[in-house]
DNA sequence: TTGTACGCGTTATCAT
DNA sequence: ATGATAACGCGTACAA
């Protein structure tokens, strides 16, 4: 009912009447084919609906044009935004995006390495890895093979393998500064994964400058990045005698589920009552209840110099390790 | 500096003392191979950080094992949910995701077809299309080619191609409903993308039970599943003299930007001025400012039946076009 | 410019 | 159970 031989080369080189060859150079940019022969190739092509097989090609340029994407959890809405963004800017520059969602798993350390094995036996070109804690192991792997990695924002667990990551310290030193010049007193802080690397240095820069500034940590507690974590995280910090009056939630997708809380449960407004700086700069659809003061992480510009760096580790086999810091900035969002 | 040349079946074969065969034999379960000759190929093999190359595979056994996935646009917090539940099924069955998000354009009709020509040269087993508008030719090129595709909650143009969608005729004909039990009686509409199968059969269903029940359509407005375009859609039901005390919106993200307008800029209180009901059952970070009357789409079944049926189309190669509908039911979420 | 012939890493077939 | 050998579809020296 539907044909099933794959229509190859060879076939249309017979129909054309030429030799593999010539077809393969048509389908090559770049290569040397007389016009005639090209349109006399390009016929056949067509009228047999001839695919090049980008299988077979992988086998013999040793490239597969395939990047592996590895993301370990599309709760916050950064993320998806930032695959969207990243698969189409590779695949305008030609590369398709094999793309690995790690499972949740309770143990804060998944068994990632063995999963990726199987990303890794597609011999992608390059791999970018997303806000995931990844091994030693996993990373020495990679060097030894000579696949480009891209840590964006993930910790480096060696040296040598490049990374791309907003100056999340930076960012808890924004944070800190603008609730302290908003004249909060009592500070809290709610955290992420505790060893996620934008946890530890968001954390760090906010308790710097904190510190600089003469104020005292209030309190603390751990949301985990999760939306169930930040509202215990919340009432957790909030129903004690006296509740801090400004916290900064290391990531926007648990400011939102701390405003949830403190309004509903809580009866508390914001800023009025206490005042809240997120982090991320997620679409107005998450935050236009509320409004909220965040930092914001540039997502086009996260991608766009991740590509950057993945492609030339690609092109230049030296693979020369680079680590490059975007920039954040201070936002306020006004709920309209 | 780092080791280039990739370690093959030979390499392996060579160190162990045996032949190619036994090697590939030992990576292949369930074939016949002496306990003895299996460790020391192990061996061997782990000596060697031996990796087998899946894209050698897939050339000889003519499976990649790969599963294209297309999705238009990672606006709605649904389809990135419904992406991670499907590359973590597809794993679980061995499969990878070979991912593809179709760029923003204004035209409403895309170029997807061309586009889609390079994932169709990587070979794969198969395609799962997210909620875009499909065009006749590339569905039947799916058919001549004999790629199994399933469609997930978008118009199939053709016959002989499976599909799965949600029951989002019955969805909009819940909606109505409800919004006549709460004693609306100006009930208004607010459409997604028009010529998405989701938008036409959820208006279907809806105006299907209005008119039944003697109820005639109050007001539409066109909302695009964008946000923005949800709020103007939401000022201009809203602002005119009479407005409607009822609207169902067409999903979940444009609700909130409803609720949102409604509430920021026209000082309307929901449910008690305008009730509103809307659709996908997004998780509660995004609703919890407001709570939310909606139609529930199952992610969960929605992924388990796309899967199954694939599959099934992949072993099977008589590609029994199957179409799954997949039943919806009506939620009511309380701000805590 | 064009064609020939070989290799890419693996599986499949067929002897042994 | 094991080993030689031929595909798989394509790129690419090399020769013509």
């Amino acid at each position: 009912m539907t044909s099933q031989k794959p229509i190859t080369l060879r076939d249309v080189a017979l129909l054309a009447g030429v030799s593999q060859s010539a077809v393969s150079r048509t389908f090559t940019p770049g290569a040397s084919v007389a016009a005639t022969t090209r349109i006399r190739v390009q016929d056949a092509a067509r009228m047999l609906g001839y695919r090049p097989n980008a299988i077979a090609r992988t086998l013999t340029t040793r490239r597969s044009r395939m990047i592996g994407v590895v993301v370990s959890y599309m709760q916050s809405q950064f993320y998806p935004l930032v695959i969207e963004k990243l698969s189409q800017a590779l695949r305008h520059h030609g590369y398709q995006v094999l793309l690995f969602i790690s499972d949740r798993n309770e143990s804060g350390r998944p068994d990632l390495d063995d999963k990726l094995q199987d990303v890794m036996q597609y011999q992608v070109d390059g791999l970018v890895l997303l806000s995931v804690t990844v091994s030693l192991a996993l990373a020495l792997e990679c060097q030894s093979t000579g696949v480009p990695v891209v840590l964006l924002n993930c910790e480096a667990p060696v040296n040598g393998v490049s990374s791309v990551a907003s100056d999340n310290v930076e960012g808890g030193r924004l944070a800190a500064r603008a609730l302290i010049d908003a004249g909060c007193r009592r500070i809290a802080y709610i955290a992420g994964v505790e060893n996620a690397l934008t946890q530890i240095e968001r954390q760090r820069g906010f308790l710097q400058t904190l510190g600089q500034s003469g104020v005292e940590l209030f309190g603390r507690a751990v949301g985990n990045y999760s939306y169930d974590g930040a509202r215990r995280a919340a009432r957790e910090l909030c129903t004690v005698h006296t509740r801090p009056d400004g916290i900064f939630v290391a990531n926007d997708h648990m400011a939102i589920a701390v405003m949830d809380t403190l309004r509903s449960e809580l009866g508390l407004s914001v800023p009025q009552d206490v005042a809240i700086v997120g982090f991320d700069n997620v679409p107005q659809s998450a935050w236009s209840a509320y409004g909220l003061t965040t930092i914001e992480q540039d997502a086009g510009q996260l991608v766009r110099t991740t590509v950057e760096v993945l492609l030339q580790g690609i092109d230049s086999q030296s693979l020369p390790t680079r680590e490059a810091i975007v920039p954040v900035r201070l936002i306020r969002r006004q709920t309209v």
